[in-house]
DNA sequence: CCGTATTTATTCTGTATAGTTGACAATATG
DNA sequence: CATATTGTCAACTATACAGAATAAATACGG
């Protein structure tokens, strides 16, 4: 895995955070994608694949102010950079074209 | 990873043995995913993948005749179980599910 | 208001699985 | 034997899982 080449789960969370576009952080985005796979996402697995992520650039992060609600901490809310919806379109054209025209696939969403 | 749950490189070879029907072995999985990567593909992943998926029931394999060609060794051709199938298809649906609707993702493939 | 329970969110730690990389083995042909 | 083609191995790094621990904020009883 030497250069970007993204994992499966990372792609996920990438995906989940463009669509929560500004309300992105650790339990949305866990919540995103267990309703899209329908398997028990962990926590700690989002964050860990979050920090990663960060390292390569394609994603910021910044802290929210204090939620007015009950009590806890202020999250952590992310973005992706130019780099990260780029990596992200690749991945998507990738795989759409290995995976069109292909009759033995058919019976699914898409 | 405990269960199941598929890396993005084996989801590669996976469609790319789909695409390749009845003549899927190394070295054209390989070039398959380079084609549709655009990204070298050393083919040691490929064998290193295709073994872990056998080990998990997605794929079986048979052992060609010895080819005509120039020389080498009898290839081994790959195809894909019923659960095999299954898998690629709920990996497709939970991205195709994830992707649809994002309007920052415009301007690919599909 | 002080301390403690509670809520929400994030970080840490250990282990297992996935993936990379390059060298090496096998098998055929000229 | 030299060379081409295919497949295996072993050592290493990166990703992902699983659950415990920590942080930060609020509410509330005394």
């Amino acid at each position: 895995m030497s250069r970007e080449a993204l994992g499966y789960f990372e792609l996920l969370v990438l995906l989940a955070i463009l669509r929560l576009e500004e309300s992105a952080y650790g339990a949305t985005i866990g919540r995103e994608i267990e309703d899209a796979t329908s398997k028990e996402v962990i926590l700690g697995s989002v964050y860990a694949a979050l920090e990663r992520l960060q390292e390569k650039g394609l994603v910021t992060s910044r802290l929210g102010e204090v939620t007015p609600e009950r009590g806890g901490r202020a999250k952590r809310y992310f973005r992706l950079t130019a780099k990260g919806v780029r990596d992200v379109r690749a991945s998507r054209d990738s795989l759409t074209t290995l995976w069109t025209g292909i009759p033995n696939l058919a019976g699914g969403r898409a």
